[in-house]
DNA sequence: AAGAGGGACAACCGCCATGAA
DNA sequence: GTTCATGGCGGTTGTCCCTCT
């Protein structure tokens, strides 16, 4: 009943086809886009507003990049998805000529896999407890996720022999949700050492160059903050800290024992915060981020004394943050 | 050669914030 | 203060294409 004569004309939906791309194309570029409900009528399109913002916003558009994502792009990317979760418009305004629809396709479908892949939670881009996909295939697989400085972890020579760690957190005790057991093995442990450990009830997660970065953030941004807590820190420091591991010295592989690798450089750098760093690393330095147990491994510390190691070091940097330090700001001066 | 499975990407859906009426 | 239109955003789905069996 006089429903022909108000019938709207069907909207289209679907992929876009090259004539329809031609004449938003032709509408926007003559006319701009001011308002998006009336552009369709004017671009004589059978499309919604909304269709047709999307298409130009995400496709259209003349300054898009599109192609591959860089290296670079890659790594900031986790860092920012790191920093701001799944905000991806927030994310796309830092990489230019990228649209958060973008982005968010590459997260799904590559990114959030692969650091999977190395045993890394792409929501809270720590390392996972457990689980298949937990455990590190190779430390060249981390630096594919996050490449360092220009030299990934592909230029170093850890991909067979070199000085591999695995970080191992264990809640020790499901009863008791406030204690850890946090150690930290070499990989050059035999599959049989290693399953060992793993039958003695540790989960063994890889270091994270994730940590690495937002350790870096953390000495460069919050200096002044971490120094005027360093007394605090070395105070409550129990003999678990973080370190780098330098495998620019030869023959690291050939040491069982964590607490000996500190001793294959005598040119670490001691962070106010207790990070320690290699100095004059002359880019063979395997950049993993590690916590250390100097003294053994499977030590046991309590919930408090593990927050605050890793809140002040690395695991919270950014619930650290202090309000008027801008992360974004933070992960682009790392770049 | 054909079908299944999975990856990559485009587009849609639903919700929310904002501003104008 | 309420309603409505609009734009923006993140989650999800749909489609195409490639690879593998």
């Amino acid at each position: 009943m006089g429903s022909q004569s108000s019938a709207k004309p069907k909207l289209r939906k679907g992929l876009w086809s090259p004539e329809e791309d031609e004449k938003l194309v032709r509408y926007i570029t003559k006319y701009g886009h001011k308002c998006w409900s009336i552009v369709p009528k004017h671009a004589g399109l059978q499309r919604c507003g909304k269709s047709c913002r999307l298409r130009w916003i995400n496709y259209l558009r003349p300054d898009l990049k599109r192609g591959h994502f860089s290296q670079q792009e890659e790594e900031l990317i986790v860092k920012l998805h790191a920093v701001l979760g799944n905000r991806w418009a927030q994310i796309a305004t830092q990489l230019p000529g990228r649209t958060d629809n973008e982005i968010k396709n590459f997260w799904n479908s590559c990114l959030r896999k692969k650091l999977r892949q190395v045993g890394i939670d792409p929501h809270t881009h720590k390392p996972m407890a457990a689980g298949p996909d937990s455990v590190a295939r190779s430390s060249e697989e981390l630096g594919e996720v996050i490449g360092v400085s220009g030299h990934s972890l592909h230029n170093n020579h850890v991909k067979d022999n070199g000085f591999r760690f695995r970080q191992s957190l264990q809640q020790h005790n499901e009863e008791e949700e406030n204690s850890f057991s946090l150690s930290m093995l070499p990989i050059t442990l035999s599959p049989h050492q290693q399953q060992q450990h793993c039958d003695a009830g540790m989960n063994f997660v890889p270091a994270t160059l994730a940590f690495h970065h937002q350790a870096q953030a953390h000495h460069h941004h919050h200096q002044a903050h971490v120094q005027a807590q360093a007394q605090e820190q070395q105070t409550a420091a129990s003999s678990v800290f973080p370190f780098w591991i330098d495998n620019s010295s030869s023959n690291n592989s050939s040491s069982n024992s964590p607490s000996s690798c500190s001793e294959t450089t005598d040119s670490w750098s001691c962070f106010s915060d207790g990070i320690f760093s290699p100095t004059g690393t002359g880019g063979s330095v395997f950049k993993s981020w590690c916590f250390f147990d100097s003294s053994i491994l499977d030590t046991k510390i309590d919930a408090a004394s593990w927050q605050q190691q890793s809140s002040k070091s690395l695991a919270h940097f950014y619930d650290d943050e202090p309000t008027d330090s801008d992360p974004i700001s933070a992960v682009l001066d790392q770049m």
